[in-house]
DNA sequence: CATTGTGAACGGGTTCACAGCA
DNA sequence: TGCTGTGAACCCGTTCACAATG
């Protein structure tokens, strides 16, 4: 157990650790390894245990981890047993198909509030949702308590909405623009970018 | 210059700077340094220096890099001159949007096929493409050659599909599905998963 | 006896700092 | 002078290997 600082990339592989366990649970498994674990994810058991010992001691010699309580205790660590609203920034086809995802319940998240610029689509239904005019955006975020949002405009609009964000006081933003967002350093931001994911495929093939 | 395997964090990154070299190249800007680039994506001008290295020698000293020079080099490095043709499984929400995508195109790659399971979504079209049974897969992927394939299926049905899709020749995946892939070494694959990230960027908040 | 937790060894990626050059 | 390319130093994450233990 390590009380210091703990490395951002070990804080990188618990929530993959968690949707692991999760899908062990569902497969009714009770009881797991590090070894077992490891071998799911494609990652070393001595990394897991190394991981896990950053937090507590979580398993048994002998024995290894309990499912359900190590999920528990991630679920903690990551600060999932709660529920973070989400606002959701863009209602384009990507903003669509995430608020109608069905997959964010009972992992610690919910779409809160849809947000756009265009006219015609303010004030439209998608995915149970009333898209609202960017213009209520601060206001709504402050009220509902909104921390994290999620965004999916064009990388033209992607930085000033970003900054319209962090001044109405969201402090993670998960960015699908293909843009890097330069925002104060305590907003925590990551990106999901395909075409670079892809790019990185292709320089291993024939 | 350094002839030896590459380190595939090196690789990684190329992407990241190819993409903000198009954005500054879009803004009308020439050249650049290592400097200028760096402060850009949020990495350290040794660090862009030392990538490039890998490689070549790509800039000028005093004066820095020409931005159609790198930009050419890495599209050749990343294999991105070419066009690849991408298989798309799964027709849903995701699908959609991803088949809507405009941002593709110039970056080295296009939707070649759609492919779903349901009856009701064969024959219809989805961004300009008719969606094919999967009953086609392989022939399809065969036929046109194509070696990328993006995964928008449930979770349930990944492993399966991302197994047919390596029988048909297909050498990289980019999954959408929460599940880790079981798959040959040799097939390289990545993930997508917003509640991974958005789970990690929960640890950081108050 | 299987499996954890962990100090120590290892390996490799990042940063440093400067020679070299336009 | 300004900025690149790079060997060397540094740092830090991963792996190793084993004592501890249910």
């Amino acid at each position: 157990m390590d009380s210091t600082l703990i490395p951002d990339i070990v804080v990188s592989r618990l929530p993959r650790y968690l949707q692991a366990l999760h899908r062990m649970q569902e497969e009714g498994q009770n009881a797991t390894s590090s070894q077992e674990l490891g071998d799911r994810i494609g990652i070393s058991a001595a990394q897991i245990r190394k991981d896990l010992s950053h937090f507590g001691e979580f398993g048994k010699q002998g024995t290894g981890y309990s499912i359900p309580y190590l999920i528990d205790q991630l679920q903690a660590i990551l600060k999932v047993k709660q529920v973070w609203g989400i606002a959701l920034v863009g209602a384009g086809d990507l903003g669509h198909a995430i608020a109608r995802y069905q997959g964010f319940t009972n992992r610690g998240f919910r779409i809160a509030a849809v947000f756009d610029v265009d006219p015609h689509k303010i004030g439209s239904q998608i995915g149970g949702f009333v898209v609202q005019d960017m213009a209520n955006l601060a206001q709504s975020i402050r009220e509902n308590g909104i921390k994290v949002a999620m965004l999916t405009v064009p990388a033209d609009a992607a930085q000033k909405v970003a900054e319209e964000l962090v001044q109405a006081g969201i402090q993670s933003i998960l960015s699908y623009a293909p843009v890097p967002l330069n925002l104060p350093e305590e907003v925590y931001v990551q990106y999901i970018d395909p075409i670079i994911q892809l790019q990185h495929m292709t320089y291993y093939l024939g």
